[in-house]
DNA sequence: CAAAATACTGACGCAAGTGTCATTATTCAA
DNA sequence: TTGAATAATGACACTTGCGTCAGTATTTTG
């Protein structure tokens, strides 16, 4: 906290910092655009300008990078999947205001980042790295989220009784993940909206009473 | 059609055929067991009992044998899918025989072939060979077919109107690959007939009125 | 301004894995 | 039985891309 020191140092930083992003930026953009593997470190030390060795000041290797780039994500969507206050919300109206609240914010985002959709669907499973545990963990949490939801509602009787949470959320996550990541992929002439809501129908058709 | 000549070589052909499927099982244990990427021809080679150069006897490359085996699956599963005389059943009943019929089989040919699952499912998607496009128009194949039904079963008044047939068939198939992948690569300790049961009746209740 | 610290560079050594090919083994046919 | 055809071998030349490191540039500090 030394104020000249601090402040160049901060200045410093914030290099640095930029200089990182720049690579994960160039690095999301050819892993989406070739796949990982196909994508090689010169491959996105060209993109993004640098020379073959500054990545490795950066970055302990290609992994590394694609590891941190789905890791973020993953921490993004769980903010899109944590919704506060469930046991305030209790009519079925608000069930599928619930279901609309978090596939509408999902959905835009990544329209904005078709990039991220097509890393983190078409890729990181079958990347070989430790990857495939980590998301089947995401999963695991993101069922678990989805569970309690579905247990609160299922008590306010909004839910038909047959079907089991976890195999119930399994379904519906990759059945969202699918749609999504057609609709990323290709450029189907489906506007956003039109998701959002066949998204949310169908997810509401499977538990809804 | 030469008698003695033509038994001779089909002698030969059958060694040959075996051998070369005997190279397709090693590949696929390897492929299941390690990914695509982290799989190398001499680990086919050293699983299949063969000399490196043997294999290239039978195949282009790493590339061939996997593409072969995901081509084979997919001809697999869209003999499940298929269902001939849609139009002979009506009912409602013969709606949920209809989910079942296919359900069962594949999931029980999952079930036997664990290697194959995780190779389609896991692997096959982001491989970065030619396979995406593939795969994309098999899933529109398998679509095309469940529309089919879909249609017919919306005729006889057995299915709610408000759901797109070509999103809603994404959407279950992207649920469906989602439960049989966990349930193949973790022993999930449930039964067959129970993920049959869930699967159909997710399905079901997807469309159903 | 000097010199020390920090940041960047890119050529290159190295490892891994591919696919070939000269050689050896086996089968067939006469 | 022999030699011609077919099948299999495995060592190795070659490619590719990784990660390092000695050297250069830039920035900071006193």
């Amino acid at each position: 906290m030394a104020n000249a020191t601090a402040k160049a140092s901060t200045k410093r930083e914030m290099d640095k910092e930029a200089r990182r992003q720049s690579i994960l930026d160039a690095a999301k953009k050819i892993f989406a655009d070739k796949g990982f593997h196909e994508t090689s470190v010169s491959d996105i030390v060209r993109e993004a300008g640098i020379a073959q060795g500054t990545f490795y000041l950066y970055f302990e290797d290609k992994k590394a990078v694609f590891g941190e780039i789905v890791d973020d994500l993953m921490n993004t969507l769980i903010g899109f999947f944590t919704i506060r206050d469930i046991s305030r919300i209790q009519s079925t109206q608000d069930m599928e205001a619930v279901v609309r609240r978090i596939s509408g914010p999902l959905i835009t985002f990544f329209q904005e980042n078709r990039d991220l959709g097509k890393i983190f669907i078409r890729e990181a499973m079958g990347t070989g790295l430790g990857l495939e545990k980590k998301i089947l963990a995401f999963y695991d949490r993101v069922i678990q989220l989805g569970t309690t939801y579905f247990e609160h509602f299922r008590k306010e009787g909004h839910i038909r009784k047959d079907i089991d949470a976890r195999v119930g959320m399994n379904f519906l996550i990759g059945g969202a993940q699918m749609i999504i990541y057609r609709w990323v992929t290709e450029g189907i002439d489906v506007s956003e909206a039109e998701i959002v809501h066949s998204v949310a129908n169908l997810c509401l058709s499977l538990f809804q009473d």
